[in-house]
DNA sequence: ACTAGTGTTATAGTTGAATAGTACACTAGG
DNA sequence: CCTAGTGTACTATTCAACTATAACACTAGT
């Protein structure tokens, strides 16, 4: 695992949303086990306690389940890790939208300018192509 | 001027975006005076210290200049305030399209998702109907 | 028992954001 | 000249994130 880290977001945060990521993705499966804190840490050249602060917030929003002595596991429940998909991925649209309106961006420019987003990002994944990141004016 | 602040953001990078935002949206126009250093401070109840590191991050970026003893003013370079908005409008873009792939959505998902929310969105604003977040699956 | 690997707790120190307070420099206007 | 309002600079302090290090508690396997 390797993480790019922003200096203006606490690293405990960034970890926690790396991790909660890879559940709802379905890279990490309910039930499997998660590293270990000193395994991360080294891992990450992250301090332990920093990594600790991470599982135990992770915890706290029941994504992940410690066993003492044995080590921490993704939730065996699925509605849970499924809530937490739709909030984060609630989040991201509504930091988007209203970022975007924001910015003096229309409703219909919006939609416009995420297909065009999508489309450019197909081609470049079909045919290697450099996008310019053109943008709609508002 | 009030801002609602994120405790995991350093403040006076959330004030920065706040009055870029204000620029790029036209509600500050090329040339308008922003408010001076302790008026500002004075309105968000900020430290003085804060709003003018603020105020300096704004000038690095060209987005106001400075008229020692007048006061600061809204960049009058209409080229550098369409860059600024192209900026954030593709920093917000990238993080959106980014995130939700992230989260295991396809590109056709989240051009549908955007469409639903920016319907529901429309609706709010002529019905002030209430929206239930809903969100399609990935 | 012993060991290795796990989670847990604690203390101390470093760093940067933010605050509090003060003082200085420049400009316009009376 | 003097005042009010502006930007600028400096020191000291508080607080949270992060680090460094160590110790303790639990579990499985030998």
């Amino acid at each position: 695992m390797s993480i790019e880290f922003d200096n203006n977001l606490p690293i405990y945060l960034q970890i926690m949303n790396h991790i909660k990521r890879q559940i709802v993705s379905g890279l990490l499966q309910p039930g499997d086990k998660i590293p270990s804190v000193r395994e991360l840490a080294a891992d990450l050249q992250i301090n332990p306690n920093t990594i600790q602060r991470t599982f135990q917030e992770l915890e706290r929003e029941e994504v992940v389940e410690t066993k003492r002595g044995l080590g921490r596991y993704v939730t065996s429940e699925g509605s849970k890790i499924m809530a937490i998909k739709k909030e984060m991925a609630g989040d991201l649209i509504h930091q988007f939208i209203h970022g975007m309106q924001e910015l003096g961006f229309k409703n219909q420019d919006i939609v416009t300018i995420v297909k065009e987003a999508v489309a450019v990002k197909d081609n470049t994944d079909r045919k290697g192509a450099s996008p310019d990141g053109h943008i709609a004016e508002g």
